[in-house]
DNA sequence: TGGAATTAAATTGTACACAATCTAATTTTA
DNA sequence: TAAAATTAGATTGTGTACAATTTAATTCCA
């Protein structure tokens, strides 16, 4: 196998061995919150916008209904979330927080700080990677 | 939210968008070989080191046994790999291609100028981002 | 040397991911 | 406006991931 497509695929893994590292980091700080890291990405997005549709947080998320469809009920079982058919649109589902899940925010408030730590980013790789990867993200998310 | 907290985040959630952003350009050209993204990486490694313990395997991959055993006796079922226990250690399992799983590289030849091209990456993301990556992941693989 | 500690896989259980399909509601358009 | 097409979620089925535990084999060491 020639050199150059052989890094091309490490590239590849190099991404998926990084995605797991960092979910790993975020493990023992979220299960003290009793969420998993996919739980944490909806409660960050509705701390955010207080109100989304199962629609609009698959599109923030870029996660079909597949997955979300089972992990708000997992969501809405721990009484972090409700889940509210739409009066507008019957085919929606609109996505609430409760005061439990509002009030959770600010025990989650320290993670980011944590993880940055934890993973020992430093601002070159922060200010190099995170533009460098939301372009390869939008190359393929807009159309 | 502090805001260089709440960025600290979104780096974390642009490796998870990622990394799952690849996987899907890689399901179309492996889904043609019977390969998920994870076997097609099992594959990758014996094609390379022709037999691998389980354990090498994991160390490799960065899976456990929970992950692995699974997947290979998927592999095994394929008739693409053998799983032998060691002679030497009666604790160890060695994995071995099978003739199917050697000529199997022959097809799986040209994915990875497939996927560069499908994913559209400059010579100037691959030459920042491999090297960035490798260091913050060897940073939590050595000890 | 023989019991304790360690190690390698396998197993069990939970939770994603995602393709494919289904159902019901809404929008399009002939 | 009524049938066709589209849309939003839910469901089904397969395959990871990974923590925690178990089993069997090997190594340590008192």
């Amino acid at each position: 196998m020639k050199q150059q497509l052989k890094l091309s695929n490490q590239l590849c893994f190099s991404f998926y061995a990084l995605s797991r590292l960092v979910t790993s980091h975020y493990q023992p700080l979220l299960g003290a919150l009793d969420l998993t890291y996919p739980q944490y990405l909806v409660m960050l997005a509705l701390w955010e916008h207080d109100v989304l549709s199962v629609k609009a947080l698959g599109r923030l998320l870029m996660l079909d209904s597949g997955t979300l469809t089972p992990l708000l009920k997992r969501l809405e079982a721990k009484k972090l979330i409700k889940r509210v058919r739409s009066k507008e649109d019957e085919r929606s589902v609109n996505i609430h927080l409760t005061a439990a899940g509002k009030q959770l925010q600010q025990q989650a408030i320290d993670i980011p700080e944590k993880i940055s730590c934890s993973m020992g980013f430093t601002m070159e790789e922060f200010n190099t990677l995170k533009p460098m990867i939301d372009i390869i993200l939008q190359r393929h998310t807009a159309e």
